[in-house]
DNA sequence: CGAACTGTTGAGGGCCCTCAAAACAGGTGG
DNA sequence: CCACCTGTTTTGAGGGCCCTCAACAGTTCG
């Protein structure tokens, strides 16, 4: 029914990207050599239906590559995004069985997924695993609180530049640069329509306003999705963010 | 600088109304004598900030009783509402020493705390509490997502008819009653400001649309507080959720 | 009574949504 | 190579929902 396939081999999690940011990051080498053995990978295809909200849900597992969309759905069509799944990131509730959300790659996904029971079993056991969870569910809590600020009382323009500078801000640490000053540059890993559920606004007003923050100078556009900041400080004045950027101390 | 005062005798663990509920809920007893050595109560009145963001936290607790805030403010003074916490809700993120929100307590609280050090210390030696903080924290971040839904993509008639039908929902089970087809009676615990703090609207719009729900006999008032809900799954309608009433399977 | 706080109601305007059309890019087939 | 289609994005015109500003009512407390 779906497109993806199981890998043949799975990679040893000695290499894996994601080794020290997932649910993993704290296991011992003995703790890692039984996850090994109940882990296997799926891929799935840019725009794929990974899980459907109601559906029965057999597996829990981390992104290790690419980018899955978490939203939600009324009965007339509308439908706000509730999580950006990045690599490392955690999907599945462990104890539930039915999933509570969609689930959309939006670019070509590699997930490392466990089957629900054996994991469950192996979290009650282990508790570096289910510290770790703890962690960062409480980071996800965080980020969704942030999130609602957004969409609770920010205008749109000021919800596109938080948008740009939460995706400026990600790309920024992974390469390890100074996000303050130095002119950060990336493509926009989502649609209009994407930004748009993400923002609770239309993909309409999401065009404008992002044509309007180019006509200020705020940022730069190379095509559609490619971005260039060249006063980080500036965008983040734009978000009505404070000084502190919303970094948590 | 506050006004709480310390009771002098702590009230036994065993005879808690949240003992069932709070991060201790699974605690053996005795773990529970342990939490016991190092918790003390703390009284808040109605109105009393109990943390501002940024300040240093030396504690973490539960909320025994009463009601209080979560909220982040911007700048220019709009704020919005992260976190509605009752009774067994757990205040402070272990491992975190700066305080991220504001608190508020709505009504007269009383609080049960642990010092910050000797609980997360107790916390890595016990998987118990970091397991029951672990659901917990799973189920806020559920209802955040609720939340973001409702901030992003919902009309303020269907926004306040959410807010009542999560509060209806919150008594009904307390009550042990049917929330279906019963009718549902209960006050209203936050000013029209709280509520609009909560949804991300005015005050006058909130006033406007209760005053349009009573009005349309979707709800009855008696003061500005007490409600009446004749028709439940009219009021869920009314929210827009669908026929399951957003509860998760 | 007056002050402070909470809540209601009205008038007007602005922000963003809705509806619509067109530009643009990528892919396919003739 | 161009015609054609599909999907994404941009831009325009108009309107509605909710915000802003304002006045007033009800309650509590001094």
């Amino acid at each position: 029914m779906l497109n993806e396939r199981s890998l043949a081999a799975n990679p040893d999690c000695s290499d894996c990207p994601i080794r020290h940011r997932a649910v993993c990051a704290r296991c011992e080498s003995d703790e890692l050599d039984r996850l090994e053995q109940i882990k296997y990978y799926r891929r799935f295809e840019a725009g794929q239906s990974i899980i459907w909200a109601g559906d029965r849900m057999d597996f829990v597992g981390s992104v290790v590559s690419g980018i899955a969309t978490l939203s939600q759905a009324m009965e007339d069509g509308r439908t706000q995004m509730v999580g950006l799944l990045l690599p490392s990131d955690f999907v599945g509730r462990p104890g539930r069985i039915t999933a509570a959300y969609d689930v959309v790659a939006t670019t070509d996904l590699v997930m490392c997924c466990f089957r629900r029971a054996p994991f469950e079993e192996m979290m009650s056991r282990t508790p570096h695993i289910a510290q770790r969870l703890l962690e960062m569910t409480l980071d996800e809590l965080d980020a969704a609180r942030e999130w609602m600020l957004v969409l609770g009382r920010k205008t749109a323009r000021e919800k596109i530049a938080s948008l740009l500078s939460i995706i400026a801000r990600r790309d920024s640490t992974l390469n390890l640069r100074d996000g303050r000053d130095a002119k950060v540059v990336f493509d926009l890993p989502l649609t209009r329509e994407a930004m748009a559920d993400y923002l609770g606004l239309t993909l309409e007003t999401v065009s404008r306003q992002i044509s309007a923050l180019k006509k200020d100078g705020v940022i730069e556009l190379e095509g559609k999705r490619h971005v260039t900041v060249p006063d980080m400080a500036r965008l983040m004045e734009e978000a009505g963010d404070d000084g502190d950027g919303g970094m948590l101390v």
